[in-house]
This record gives structure tokens, sequence and C-alpha cells, in this order.
DNA sequence: TGGTCAATCGCATGATGATGTGGTTTTTAC
DNA sequence: GTAAAAACCACATCATCATGCGATTGACCA
């Protein structure tokens, strides 16, 4: 490990400054941050690139412990950015920058492996806590869009969370046709006879309230039953 | 409505100040809370309640603009009182409060419909800047907490998102079917002969490589093709 | 100890799905 | 301006599904 014991007696206060690397393409985006991190005496503007072609060496040249990334950006956006970082850094936070909140945006940039999601018009008020934040291993997010990511969480159990009283059994069943199986396939796989399947099939679907079985199939993974 | 004109002489902070009402059966944390929203001037704590035995007759008396729920109580438990909370008041605002960060809370908490979720331990840092984040439509959360949502976003198509290259057309199809419609259903909604419905069905099931409509459905939904 | 319910099985029938072969028309792309 | 792809349609055949009506067994409960 590459431990070293702070000397109590003199403050460091460069050595503990969150090292930051931004990229976007707009100069005067650019500039403002640079005056806003200046403001911040525990941040650091390592650089301001205008655009996400040379990551892999920026990465290495500047060693940043935080990324800022716009999403809009030629070339390389900053979703796939985001991407060729998990891709050999697992743990940098990276924090996108964008004007839109939008959910396709959102989900992009989250599944992509993004830590946070500023909206670039309440950067100058979030942006500092939100490098904070990241860095002691928060999710910074703009308030809307992190109830937009509330609703990504697969709604699921929420309300009526009944199993619609399935039986273990017909769970059974209703998750080996959800895999795709035939009749005759979960037959086989469940020892029984395909009219034993048949019969518990038709009161499964008496149940979930379904006449056919991409319905259930549909309903049994939208409701989380399986 | 009952709408007042203020009369723009004379201030009234206390027109403008967020009503909290909570809800923890800590004896100890109701003081603490109540003196850390003492305070602030735009904070007004209603009521601090030991359980959610009267939520209903509460929420009429009290009125209050923001809730604070504690998860573990006796009686109704925070994640039942969210969820009555909501059966009855679809956007009211409420705070988890709790001292565990696990999964299982989180999810169900969110899925009952709470709007933040802040662990007790950071409660006298964060509480006062959640209640007004909340108020303006966001959903605070602890750092470790909106980690752990984001984990829960369904991955999917973050790798290989290979749409398969089903057509447009084909896409369509994939969805209605998806929805639980028979092929003469299909063929009505988009007005092609139920032959057309097969010769597309076909197709996509060789490009999804599966041999009947339940697989179709359950990868559809599970690689988030549709 | 009689009633309810889950699980099992059989049979029958009409509807729907899966697959193949072959064709026309329209769009898209180079 | 032509080749490829996508969208459309038809017919045929066998497999599978959806549904209904029974019926038997064992477990559990009041």
């Amino acid at each position: 490990m590459n431990q070293q014991l702070p000397n109590p007696l003199i403050s460091y206060p460069e050595i503990m400054a969150a090292r930051i690397l931004l990229y976007d393409d707009n100069e005067a985006l650019r500039w403002s941050m640079e005056s806003l991190i200046a403001d911040h005496e525990d941040l650091d503007l390592l650089a301001a690139m205008p655009d996400a072609q040379n990551l892999a060496a920026d990465l290495l040249v500047f060693n940043p412990d935080v990324v800022l990334m716009d999403i809009d950006m030629p070339g390389i956006n900053g979703v796939e950015a985001v991407r060729l970082i998990r891709q050999t850094n697992e743990n940098l936070p990276v924090i996108m920058l964008t004007v839109f909140d939008d959910n396709e945006n959102i989900f992009n940039a989250i599944c992509a492996g993004a830590s946070g999601y500023i909206l670039k018009r309440y950067a100058s008020e979030e942006i500092p806590a939100a490098i904070r934040n990241v860095m002691s291993g928060g999710a910074p997010m703009t308030g809307s869009v992190a109830r937009k990511v509330l609703q990504m969480v697969p709604v699921a159990k929420s309300e009526e969370q009944e199993n619609y009283n399935l039986s273990k059994r017909e769970t059974e069943l209703l998750q080996l046709l959800v895999n795709g199986f035939s009749y005759k396939m979960i037959g086989f796989e469940l020892n029984i006879s395909i009219d034993t399947v048949r019969s518990h099939i038709k009161k499964i679907y008496d149940k979930l309230h379904v006449h056919s079985a991409t319905e259930a199939v549909s309903l049994a993974i939208k409701k989380r039953i399986i």
C-alpha cells in the first residue's frame, strides 16, 4: 500500500484537494467551470478537454480523482466515454453534466456506469457539493433526476403486492413458462403429465386474469411474480 | 379554493416555512429533530408523533408539507405508513429516516412511494437540505443510498446492446406480442393480414433465436428490446 | 370427520401458433 | 438506377395451446 503518514503539525491542503478532469465541447462552459472550481480550495481542476478522443491517455496523464463529463459532445459522446472509462477503471467517479434530464439520457448514463448526474443549469450551485459527495461514495443527482431514477426502479411489488395467490407449484410452472418452456417440456421437467400442466396453467391464467402464455409471461416479469 | 392574498408590505416568514410532521418512536431522536428544525427559520415542525396509528387523522389535522418517517416503528412500520399515505395523497413528500441502508429496506421504501431516504447518522447535516430539496421536487438521498438505488436500475442493455437488428416494424410487432396480443389482434391493430403477422413474427423469432412467443416476450423484456 | 384445497390425470374440441414455400410492392441505400 | 432490404400477402400442414368437464388423492383444519 502507498500509505503516507501526514505530519500533524503541517497542513497540506493541496494534498487533500479533489483532482478534477473536465470534458465539455463548450468553451464558455469550460471557462465558467474553471472559475467555479478555482473558488474552492478543496477542488483542483487538472484540465478541461473539449472532447474525449484521447480519453485513455488523458486518464493516464492526469490521474484524476473525479471526472466531469458532458453528455453531448461531438465524436465520442459522454455516455460512450463513461463506458470506456468503466472498462479499465471500475471506481473512478464520473459525474455527468447535461442540459437534458429526459429518461433516455439518464438511463443510458446510469447503465454506462455514471456515478452522478447534474443538470448544467444547476451546475454552479451543485457541482462543488456533488464532487465532495461523489468522492465520499455518494451519487449526487439534481433533484429532478433523482426523482426519475427512483421511477426507474422496477415498481413491482409496490401496491397490491399480492402474488395473485399462486400456489408454490403454480409459481414453479409460471417460472418455466417465462423461461420459454412448452407444455411438453414443462411436463418432462416436472415429471407430470401434459394434462396436469394444462390444468395448472389454466388455474394460473384464472388467477392472473390473463388468457395466453404471452400475457402471463409479460405480467410475471413486470410484476416480478417470478 | 382557500386562497389568501398576502399583504405585500408585511413579511410572513411563517407562511413560507415548510410545515413538517415527524414520526419516530425514539423520544431522544424526536427531541433532537425538534431542536434541529428549530434552528432553521424556514422549517416548522408541526408535531412529532411516536407512532403512525392515527396517520390518516394526523394528516388531516396537521396538513403537513413534508413528512419525516422513521422506518423501524412498532405497530405500523414506516414503509407501511408510506403506502397508506400514497393511497390518499399522491404527492405529499415523505422522507424516510433509518439507521439501516440495506437494499431490502431501500427497495421497499422506494416501491412504497418514499420520496427520499436519509440515514439517521447523517440526519443533523442532511435533513434541512433534504426537506428543501424534496419540497422543490427533488429526491434527497444519503450518498450511499443513492449509490444503491442506481444499482437497482436494471442494467440490461449496458453491454452488448445489440437490438438483434430488428426492423422498426418488427419491434412494433414484438411490442404488441409483449402486451399479450394474439396474431389476430395484432393484425387488426396494425391493419395487416394475419399471414403478414405470421411472416413478421417468424422473422423476429429467427433474429432472436427463439421458437415461441413466450421465449420472445421473455427475451424482449429482459434485454429491454422493447 | 366432513370440507376445502393443492396437485394430479384424462379426454375432447376448436382455436391459435410455428414453419415452409413462394410471391408482389415499396423503401432504402449505394 | 438498380440491388437489397423491408413490408406485405396467400396457402398449407402439423403442433401446440386454451378451455371445459370430470375425477382421484392426500394434506390440513375446524
